[in-house]
DNA sequence: ATTACTACAAGACGAGTAA
DNA sequence: TTTACTCGTCTTGTAGTAA
């Protein structure tokens, strides 16, 4: 389940960012609970407790814990939860962006995407959530990387969740979307991030209550450009 | 006095990028305790013993209440809170980013920067703190719009801290300080902001143990280039 | 409506300590 | 050395309510 900053302590989030200072998202880093209570100097009980919290209650980080010292790695949600801070810290700090505009080139998939959201418990969701039944097909897109750091901000701020489900033994995981606007088109756009906290990935597939690829006559290559709209009444608060 | 993130309680930074998003940083914005309650799914009674102590206490916001509602305004330490959560979280996200460059043109002040930076008591501090004796001078750089971000960032650091005093019955302020280096030159270089919380400001006051405008024989208009560290021992957690 | 007091309940913290 | 338990204390949240 997707947290919210709201959940956390200050000293968790602190933890988090702490730890991912020490790139513990990239790997597993050795750290001691008596460092982390020296680090915010609090006691090593306190700094236990917020670990066992953080890894057993809330699955933010993976974490084991020998005699001689303990070994953590944050894990997609705790990443999460630090773009979803930066997120909401950005459109504090500059109250003026209302829009986030990216640019990204079309191209082909495996077409997976199609298959993914032609799910009836998907489609059913879409519907409910997104208030548009989808084109039984994706466009990827494929974001330069000049303007990845702009789509990781538009996946920490809340998403439209799509619930997973299972099938015939299958497990489909929540989808996450992002309602968009292409310019000049009125259609209904959202952009769908498959899989939770990819962030950094610079791919991105849009789907739409039109065909977009004849609608705005597009083949492989063609520039598009999205904008997404950050005052729009949010989901966050729900 | 300067205070640090840790200092906080989740819910109390919460609310202050609650603020900042209303733009209560710019002006007197109108809240009960009750709206902020709901947003935050706290009770009444909670909100209102937050806002207490984030004014009162820990001078972070203006704030008068009357028995309508109340009104609310970010004050400049509020506003260094979050951008101290922004320099932490930037180097949390992005952990590869090891150095802020910022460029400038060298222009003429008023010499004011000289006459503060003259104090006796100033002066001792510099040694103390900065480890060199600054050439009695400034040099004033003015950024453009496209790096005034960095400088955000920059001054979201937590700085090295030049103690105010009073003299003669005038107050002279705490200086903040942020050590920089200047390309291809050894001298020990600091950036001062002279008065605290000036986020957004396109100005910054450069001090050295040698006079930049002769080593670098610099004249009004010049560009220089400085960087910043973000990975030196900081100051950040003694 | 509001804000914010008091009183009590729930939760967090840290010292001591076992493993 | 570690981690992490128990337990007493202190802090923080909420309900009721006055102004």
């Amino acid at each position: 389940m997707l947290m919210k900053i709201f959940d956390l302590s200050s000293r968790e989030l602190n933890l988090l960012i702490y730890f991912a200072q020490l790139r513990a998202n990239e790997k597993e880093i050795s750290i001691t609970t008596s460092q982390i209570a020296d680090f915010f100097k609090t006691s090593q009980q306190t700094a236990s407790r917020c670990l066992i919290r953080l890894s057993k209650e809330l699955g933010l980080v993976s974490w084991r814990s020998t005699r001689k010292g303990s070994f953590v790695q944050l894990n997609p949600l705790g990443l999460d939860i630090l773009h979803q801070l930066r997120f909401e810290l950005e459109r504090a700090l500059y109250p003026d962006l209302n829009i986030i505009t990216i640019h990204g080139s079309v191209f082909s998939g495996l077409g997976e995407g199609k298959y993914y959201i032609s799910r009836s418990s998907y489609m059913d969701s879409f519907v409910k959530k997104l208030g548009f039944k989808p084109f039984h097909g994706t466009l990827n897109l494929r974001i330069p990387p000049v303007d990845v750091d702009r789509l990781d901000l538009i996946r920490g701020s809340w998403p439209v969740i799509i619930p997973g489900f299972e099938e015939g033994g299958r497990q489909y995981g929540d989808v996450l979307c992002y309602e968009v606007k292409i310019p000049s088109l009125t259609a209904r756009v959202a952009a769908i991030v498959p899989r939770r906290s990819h962030y950094g990935s610079n791919v991105l597939e849009l789907i739409s209550d039109v065909n977009l690829r004849e609608a705005l006559n597009l083949e492989d290559g063609s520039e598009l450009t999205i904008n997404y709209l950050l005052n729009q009444t949010s989901e966050y608060d729900k």
